[in-house]
DNA sequence: TCAACTTTTGAAACCCATTTCATAGGAAAT
DNA sequence: ATTTCCTATGAAATGGGTTTCAAAAGTTGA
């Protein structure tokens, strides 16, 4: 299966292969009659010009990788297809690689990203979202940013990484106000890693609005933990068996939230009547559970466009300004309702 | 931010390039000393071969396209990453495109796919699962296939197409088994539109089985539209509203169930109780709903592995059997149980 | 020590498109 | 009709690797 190149049409149509390149990219003078013949032979051998070929002298290859943690987690999976719409409207590719949380495998990918030549890279979770850098894998992304640009969601102190985040503290604010304006008073907080940039800038979100509405900071309501199912089970478990039960929580993600549901439900409560359940990501799951979940919306779409934005921008040589900020947006839905009188 | 070559590092190790190349690719012998040398700089410049350059004298790009209809469907995600999986552990890479169910763009992508040099493509979902081919788009393929190989999960009559299908004829079976074992006559099909194969397949099978179990096919029974929440939805509540309830529901997948159980429970109905619901696919939908669901698992692993697999003999020339088939797996949960007594 | 091998090595060709540069051909201006 | 200015075109250089081929260097054996 040779592949037709250039040189083959050119000698067919009896030009030369600078004529044929010119067709191609369209942006020189052609005579049409030459033109058209060409055109017939790209279209009679159905011929697509190498883009690696092309990518050789073109210097940028508008293509931009993208490492995400795991798509199969819906949240990933809609920045993913955000990024990947805002990457074609602007001519440009994305790649994608699932890290699976092993910075290795993070690290490795990153690698091969850079072997490809894409414009840059846009890392989605992963150690660049750690509250503290780890300083071997700063130097490392140090080396590799001297290669090609990186974009993160979190932050990554000592190196020179574009910065695209959730505005995480207007994330907590909105769930608050919220669940506060419902008469909530006791309000737990279930799921995350207190590691992670984001997770604890919820936190401290929630002690400070907490210390404004002159609530108590209890500490068994802040249950910390992963990003999944299991962890919203188990510690909503663990505050019916051991602590106060509080009459809302609030999960990391939607799939934490499905578990703090469960439990409740196994524990004869229902929701939003006893509990108020509320949670962040707003991802597809919010509809499907029963009751819909309260979550915190994203904006995808415009969130896709920045990442691809400042990554294009940083691939190309062009200055954007090293911390973005994404508003996040409240969806009510109905698994928060006014706390129940007599409590609270 | 100029990029080091093989040359640069040539020059500054006082050899040739052709002997960094070696170095490099690690398969002919190069002095021990010089060996190092280059090593040395390749580690203090960070040098990483380009591949694009590497490509275009490889032929073979060791890169596999993937069009999938929509990653933010768990079932493609998890596709995907199988396939991703099985891809780095054959040294090869995997691009993903998502055409989200537009033929134009799907063909665009195979176009785009093609221009990188991939060495086959993967198309899940999409045209390639319609059970009759459109003509012109099996024309526009057959010209693509002379270029590029292509693996799909349906099938392209009149194309050269390597076939890796999910047994969908095994995967009724299973459910209908599992269903009628349970004392279940009346079982309906919810989701799923019948021109898709897969879909085709399993509405066949269902009515092969039925017959052998001397149990009547009622049309209202089958009720096809999308493969979503609200289809599942939309159906049951018409299914209550009209014709006969049954007492066991399949859905298409685990989306469609979730539309099925909001139906049935806002019908203030049981699950499994009053009725048992049923899907496929097996994403991590079926843990997070309530009741856990029972659903038909596709052995992801394998169905990536067999699909990478496939794509790269294709790549290489290799023969493969032309036409593949996953077995798929019976996941019996909390939602499906005994009809009850009386019923029937 | 010299012939006969084997291992290393670099120059040059090659992969495939783009782009520069110089030339050839036409059209417009004098 | 001649000069001037464009437009159209091809040869060759370029980008960054790999590979072939032939020469150089190193080994071995007699």
């Amino acid at each position: 299966m040779k592949n037709i190149t250039i040189y083959d049409i050119a000698r067919e149509a009896g030009v030369s292969a600078a004529t044929v390149s010119r067709v191609l990219t369209n942006n020189a003078n052609v005579r049409p009659e030459k033109k058209q013949k060409v055109q017939a032979l790209i279209e009679k051998y159905n011929f697509r010009p190498n883009a690696m070929a092309r990518s050789l002298t073109d210097t940028r290859s508008r293509v931009i990788g993208i490492i995400a943690a795991d798509v199969r987690n819906s949240y990933y999976s809609k920045v993913f297809v955000a990024c990947e719409m805002a990457a074609r409207e602007r001519g440009y590719m994305v790649i994608l690689c699932n890290s699976l949380g092993e910075t290795d495998l993070e690290l490795m990918q990153l690698e091969t990203l850079y072997e490809q030549r894409v414009g840059a890279v846009i890392q989605l979770g992963g150690r660049a979202d750690d509250l503290v850098s780890d300083t071997e894998y700063v130097e490392t992304i140090n080396q590799m940013t001297s290669n090609v640009p990186l974009v993160v969601t979190g932050k990554l102190d000592g190196t020179v990484c574009r910065q695209v985040q959730i505005d995480a503290g207007k994330a907590i604010d909105l769930l608050m106000d919220h669940l506060i304006g419902l008469g909530h008073k006791e309000i737990a907080l279930i799921g995350g890693r207190k590691d992670v940039l984001s997770t604890f800038e919820k936190l401290q979100g929630y002690r400070r609005i907490l210390k404004e509405h002159h609530l108590d900071y209890r500490e068994e309501y802040v249950r910390d933990g992963g990003y999944d199912y299991e962890t919203g089970y188990r510690q909503m478990n663990e505050l019916f068996a051991c602590g106060p039960v509080p009459t809302a929580v609030i999960a990391i993600n939607d799939y934490a939230a499905a578990g703090v549901m469960r439990s409740i439900v196994e524990h004869g409560l229902r929701i939003p009547e006893d509990i108020s359940v509320a949670s962040y990501d707003n991802t597809s799951l919010t509809e499907l559970l029963n009751p819909r979940l309260t979550s915190v919306d994203y904006h995808y779409e415009k969130f896709g466009e920045k990442l691809i934005e400042t990554a294009i921008a940083a691939a190309e040589g062009i200055e954007v300004p090293q911390l973005q900020l994404i508003a996040p947006e409240l969806i009510v839905r109905e698994s928060t309702a006014a706390v129940k009188n007599g409590q609270g």
